[in-house]
DNA sequence: CACTATCGTCAATGTGGTTGTCGATATAGA
DNA sequence: TCTATATCGACAACCACATTGACGATAGTG
């Protein structure tokens, strides 16, 4: 926004420090986001649940109580339907899902928890709930909540930069 | 920390909330820090510098000026060495980087960087500080040193946890 | 009935990474 | 000096996650 006026010079002896700043605390959101997903993921295996990923984690969980084709799955994971169906899969492999014929659509296949999908499932979100609970006792609520707020508008300023 | 108590009842209400704050809170971080790694790449893009990628970016502005081995690299680059030469097989291909064979050690290469090499991650130097000013404009130097600080408690709480 | 949109799948590709193996060279120890 | 052992970079295989394009089959609309 201030790019425009000619002020570089002033900025001289900090240009490096600032640019440093801003890809550190870059290289700090990739960290902490990948330390949140694979604690949930270990923590799932610790439980037992073997065979997931973090993408199929992130995905089982949006399986509603009566299923949901790949289509559906793809839009609210905002995924390619390939890309679903792929997990989806895989996740029938391993025993969380089963696929069934889409009674109202003889093209789809509905994706329904098996009664150990439903149970990974209960445990992750006990699991997040747990992890939720100690990040607050660190960082306290406030500040969290001004984390996320922090974040999403330095993902706007970032994307709508185009 | 306080997981031991049984005291789930009372946080029932929020107990949703809370797991869905630290969820969402993790997707910002993936998010931002894709925007900023994205922003980068493609800034680099439209300034001329084509057949660049993330990962790669991240490499090139690690090679000092007398030029480094792979080992070397891939070691303050924390990734495997494999990783890193193909990393700069692919600048080389891209005319970024040149290889030469390593005068102290006939096994190894030295990757340098080129006249375009050099060029590339000055203009990533330029382009990192005009993000960090547009972030310091939005937010403030203050409250992007929180976010780093507090970024950090979380990955550290959530490694450390194993 | 014909046309078009959508279903899930196949194939190919891209990106970023891993482990294991191997010949060649370095280097330290007996 | 000779012999282990460590390291260099490369090859192959593989994993995780995602994409686009094409396709047959079915749904739905005019």
């Amino acid at each position: 926004m201030q790019v425009k006026s000619g002020m570089n010079d002033k900025h001289a002896g900090l240009g490096m420090d600032e640019a440093a700043l801003t890809e550190q605390v870059a290289d700090a959101m990739k960290a902490a986001s990948r330390a949140y997903v694979e604690a949930l993921v270990r923590d799932l295996a610790v439980a037992g649940y073997t065979g997931l990923t973090p993408a199929k984690t992130a995905l089982i969980s949006r399986i509603p109580a009566d299923g949901a084709t790949a289509s559906a799955l793809a839009q609210v994971a905002s995924r390619s339907k390939q890309a679903v169906g792929k997990l989806v899969l895989e996740l029938e492999n391993a025993g969380y899902v089963r696929r069934i014929p889409d009674p109202d659509d003889k093209r789809g296949q509905l994706a329904v928890l098996t009664d150990r999908g439903r149970q990974v499932v209960e445990d992750g979100v006990r699991i997040k709930a747990r992890l939720a609970m100690q990040a607050s006792a660190v960082l306290g609520e406030e500040r969290m909540e001004r984390l996320h707020r922090d974040l999403e508008a330095l993902t706007r300023l970032l994307a709508s930069r185009f």
